[in-house]
DNA sequence: GTCTATATAGAGATAGAC
DNA sequence: GTCTATCTCTATATAGAC
């Protein structure tokens, strides 16, 4: 599953075949269809969800490790650049390409794909509602993280430079701090 | 040449078949090579130039027929939710499954997506640096536009509702009236 | 320019031995 | 639980007639 993922984050879902995941992982091909009777698409969904858990996880434990939420916010996009340069210009959305290419043809795999976004966006609604924003604008702002970052990513990855991500990292801070003046204001 | 951009746009770029594109399009089988020596690549590679331009047209317009530039951005949005919303949760990302699923894998698809993109970002900051912001904070801004608007459409079509979207068209009026307030004081 | 037929490879999935 | 062999389907691409 770990295979699973990292091919679906840089392939997608139709770009990744059963064989190079076996090939690759070098589990053994006859397990495959044992543990997930179901198939290619109960493997996938099953690597999706575990993914989603990984980025709210990693979301949610920088997040408490800062006090500040802007700070905060400012250290998860860091890190996810630091990510991204690290991994060949390929990593921080192991989600979006499986989402595009699945939300018209399985719900399974788009239910699956919307309940792990669902779950870090959450992660930083509620340190945002923590820090005094309301409800609801902390749920639009937290929305607005998750959503520039998949796209900067896109960008990023297409450009192989990581000047989008750091555009975007700057653009959150100004876009945090002007809701929060607003709040307070 | 439109029906392989309508499918790769739901489906991506493994996912859609030549075969399929043949069947939808009525276009000739035989003809496809006969125009594309080169095979699929190639025609993918000349439909997402194409929609790049049609990208950057739908902006471009919007954004000459309003003067004030957070409206002017604030409709091009407005205009998007529209078509995502007749779409059947579909529309608004022709190039971002494309662009995942082959940036790792070819470089002429990834540099032409590239190029599709950086069209679009310059179009919003044009507009952006016309109305007097700074210019690198026009291309980091317009940047942002781009990539949440990217990112909004993947979390819309995962969920199949136009509210984050609708969210971060929201964020963006904060972010772009906060950076002229800057430029102002 | 467009047709049909086909080559070749790979996909996902299954069967039955062990 | 895991193996190998194989089924069927579809993919991209090509050949040669018209």
């Amino acid at each position: 599953m770990e295979t699973t993922s990292r091919l679906l984050e840089r392939q997608g879902y139709h770009g990744t075949g059963l064989n190079q995941i076996v090939r690759e992982s070098g589990a053994p091909r006859g397990s495959l269809y044992y543990y997930f009777p179901e198939g290619k698409e109960a493997l996938v969904a099953a690597a999706i969800a575990e993914q989603g858990d990984r980025m709210r996880r990693f979301a949610s434990t920088i997040l408490s490790e800062i006090e500040d939420a802007v700070e905060a916010v400012d250290r998860v996009v860091e890190r996810l650049i630091e990510f991204f340069s690290v991994s060949e210009h390929c990593g921080g959305a192991p989600l979006a390409a499986v989402a595009l290419e699945t939300s018209a043809s399985s719900t399974r795999l788009r239910t699956t794909c919307a309940d792990a976004y669902k779950g870090l966006i959450d992660a930083f609604a509620q340190k945002l509602t923590q820090a005094g924003y309301p409800l609801q604008q902390a749920q639009a702002l937290a929305t607005t993280v998750v959503a520039s970052i998949e796209g900067a990513v896109i960008l990023s990855r297409t450009q192989q430079s990581t000047s989008p991500m750091e555009q975007v990292r700057a653009a959150l801070r100004t876009l945090l701090t002007q809701a929060r003046a607003e709040r307070q204001g």
